[in-house]
DNA sequence: AGACAAGTTGACGTGAAGGTCATTGTAACG
DNA sequence: CGTTACAATGACCTTCACGTCAACTTGTCT
């Protein structure tokens, strides 16, 4: 798959695949000069925008990308992957928390707002 | 209150508090040079730091606290910063279910990997 | 051969939210 | 009067995730 291809399919710029490259999240066979991204590449890219939408960083994406691609893997490494993995796991529930609490706080400041303008909008009707 | 005691308090940097008056997000009066913070500087931050936790930006925290300070506010200006907070609750009810789904799904790929390493730990003992 | 599209690398720019100096000011202590 | 301590200002630095732009190759069509 071409890069043209790839963007138009994911909706991401040529310069997103190739700093992604750069990053080690991606990595594409060559033809020449120019780069060929195979099933791996498209697989992995769906993960990262996963990734991406859950607000992990490219770094946490790449150590993470690992559990996917266990081959040759040793227990510590694996070890170590999925402590990370916890680890993102415990911060996004209390991400969740936090933005639980935070949604119920925000529900009743609109609420608040919005009576208020209703007395003002009684107010300059009378 | 002093930089100082307000760092303190809410433990922050006294570059934090005199970047978020250049922001238009605090304004502390002067005593000669010096910052002094009041009740109502005081109560804006704790909303600050709350919006930050939440993923506002400061400029949206910035708009929101009008919410807040709504003394000679215009209905117009009301109604608009209503319809700020309300789009800003719909994001974080995406968020929260993206975030939903991304919990759910790491999840999943902890119990896989920590399967396959209960494997690996059978074959080496074996 | 000319021209165009699609690709490449490299270098520099961007915005958010501060961090990190270096320098200068001011006030209180001993 | 000198030292310490806390403040203030200004200027530049940092990280992340790319955007933007220039200059250059390659392949293809006519």
């Amino acid at each position: 798959m071409t890069i043209r291809a790839m963007c138009d399919t994911f909706d991401v710029t040529p310069r997103t695949l190739r700093f992604y490259e750069a990053k080690e999240l991606l990595s594409p066979i060559r033809e020449g000069q120019k780069r060929l991204f195979t099933r791996r590449d498209r697989g992995r890219l769906k993960l990262i925008l996963r990734g991406k939408r859950f607000g992990f960083t490219l770094e946490d994406i790449r150590q993470l990308l690992s559990l996917y691609d266990l081959g040759d893997q040793q227990q510590t490494q694996l070890k170590r992957t999925l402590e990370i993995a916890r680890q993102r796991l415990d911060a996004m529930r209390q991400q969740r928390a936090d933005l639980d609490s935070a949604i119920g706080e925000l529900d009743e400041q609109i609420i608040a707002g919005q009576q208020l303008l209703t007395e003002k909008m009684r107010q300059s009707a009378a």
